[in-house]
RNA sequence: GGCCCCGUGGUGUAACGGUUAGCACGCCAGGUUUUCAACCUGGUAGCGCGGGUUCGACUCCCGCCGGGGCUACCA
């Protein structure tokens, strides 16, 4: 059986580590560049980086762009992107697959050679039709001296091709149901599943972690790489993510990109211990592992084998906790950023006072927007809130407001409490319209604190406004 | 159609040949003499179906049903 030879030589790209300082685990995080990266391929990702840290390994990340129809750069920066926010490094690469053409080229001449491959004129209407003659086996073509025509492999007709997986078990192929595919394109370019098999080896990848929908063109490359007498790594397929419709995740399910996560809010370290839980769970059930806990304790072969369904409500839970368990700069730090403004002690006081109630850093702006500028008035929340009594009751609240010399919580909080008291109602009755006029909507930190935190003269001058409303839509309804 | 994978409450999961099938999110109901998306307490809800094996099956085997993937000169 021919070899090919040249797998022993160090691979042409020097951010690789000699093969011989090899002495543990390799991984590898292979995205394609046809696409941004969504949260199955950033769970993808994660769960690499997860085993590679965590078995004192190295991770390599690849760039399979060698369809040109479909990769871009815009792909392959938006990828990068997504990992740095996610706070995923790899040791070596970003490796393009496509540099490596002349190598996988290489290997295709050989195995031609060696007649372990073929050249094969047959369009894809004629391979059907001979699968549709011969009972749906494996397609064989007969071969030709054809120059320009594709490259397949002779697949065996006999025996089974086996992927000793980490998640599934063994799983076999019965080599007779698998078709000579296409390794090499007319023009030679190499094709997905030679390159994948060719630089995995090349880079000495110990575990490929990837998704199961990679689970069928497994023993294509096993097959590729018996074909050039290398055995193969170990596999481990991870189960898909579905959308909340059960179906396999798109971009119809909102959410999708992890740039679209960033956006709407989320901690890429919450976002890390959500996503590590999809698939994967401890034996004894802790849900908010930091990433420490993760490295320490995630393990391949305790992941699952049932899809998982993407569930945002869930995220967003573990967002506030995270979110709430931030030290105040920190967060002011993440909410600044976010909204794109100047940290400065206001901003912090604002974000110290909305922080255990935001899940998200795009919760923050509303609850505390009121502090810098006019708020805009939520006419749902005006109508639910202004009742008959509401002026008088605003009335009262600003003149005990208006009576205070200092301004803080306990203040407020004691003259407001008067009001309630002597006016007889409720304490909603009292608060709600008051938060209402300050901050035009009916959500916002506790009320004392936004009161305090608005300074009485806004705080009397918006509530002047609001009364002033009252008053004329009394008149103008009644 | 062919090959392959999967199937614990609405969702993510845990455990196990013998448990009242656990935890978390959600949801529902209270509580928090201030809204609420935060917080606290309680509650609701599950082993897809049918056969076996076994003293005993969610757990092992088979069939079925359901879902998914691959089946490109895409990755």
């Amino acid at each position: 059986m021919p070899r090919c030879t040249a797998f022993s030589r160090p691979p042409a790209v020097e951010t690789w580590a000699p093969i011989s300082t090899v002495t543990s685990m390799r991984f590898r995080f292979a995205p394609s560049p046809t696409g941004v990266l969504h949260i199955g391929g950033a769970r993808t990702a994660l769960y690499n980086w997860l085993a590679s840290r965590g078995e004192k390994g190295e991770l390599v990340l690849r760039l399979e762009d060698t369809d040109p129809e479909r990769s871009t750069e815009e792909n392959v920066a938006s990828i990068l992107e997504a990992l740095e926010w996610l706070e995923l490094d790899w040791d070596i690469g970003p490796l393009r697959q496509k540099e490596r053409e002349d190598r996988h080229r290489e290997c295709v001449q050989q195995m031609l050679e060696s007649d372990l491959a073929y050249r094969d004129p047959a369009s894809a209407e004629e391979v059907a039709s001979w699968k549709k003659e011969n009972g749906n086996r494996g397609y064989r073509g007969k071969g030709a001296d054809d120059p320009s025509a594709a490259v397949r492999l002779r697949v065996p007709d006999e025996g089974e091709t086996v992927v000793r997986d980490e998640i599934h078990g063994d799983v076999s192929f019965p080599n007779s149901a698998i078709d000579d595919f296409v390794i090499a394109r007319s023009d030679g370019s190499p094709l997905y599943n030679l390159a994948v098999a060719i630089d995995d080896l090349d880079m000495e990848i110990t575990d490929v972690v990837r998704g199961d929908d990679h689970l069928s063109n497994t023993p294509k490359q096993i097959l590729v790489m018996e074909a050039l007498g290398t055995t193969p790594p170990r596999y481990a397929h991870l189960p898909l993510l579905h959308g909340p419709d059960g179906k396999k995740l798109s971009k119809r399910h909102g959410a999708d990109s992890v740039q679209a996560l960033r956006d709407s809010g989320y901690l890429p370290e919450a976002v890390r211990n959500y996503i590590a839980l999809l698939g994967w769970g401890t034996e004894d059930d802790e849900t908010l592992l930091t990433t420490e806990d993760l490295i320490a304790r995630f393990r391949i072969d305790r992941v699952g084998k049932a899809a998982a369904i993407f569930d945002e409500q869930k995220l967003r839970w573990m967002n506030g906790r995270y979110m709430r368990g931030l030290p105040v700069d920190d967060y002011t730090a993440r909410v600044a950023a976010f909204i794109d403004r100047e940290v400065d002690d206001r901003l912090r006081d604002a974000c110290e006072m909305a922080q255990e109630k935001a899940q998200t850093l795009a919760e923050v702006w509303p609850l505390i927007g009121y502090l810098f500028e006019e708020p805009e008035l939520d006419e749902k929340a005006w109508r639910k809130v202004m009742k008959e009594g509401s002026a008088d009751l605003l009335e009262s609240s600003h003149s005990a407001l208006a009576d205070l010399e200092g301004f803080g919580v306990p203040e407020v909080e004691k003259a407001l409490e008067q009001v309630v008291v002597d006016s007889g109602a409720k304490p909603g009755a009292v608060y709600q319209p008051v938060r209402v006029a300050l901050t035009g909507g009916s959500v916002s930190p506790g009320i004392f604190e936004t009161v305090s935190a608005l300074g009485q003269e806004q705080t009397l001058s918006r509530i002047e406004a609001a009364i002033d409303r009252c008053r004329s839509e009394q008149g103008a309804t009644g």
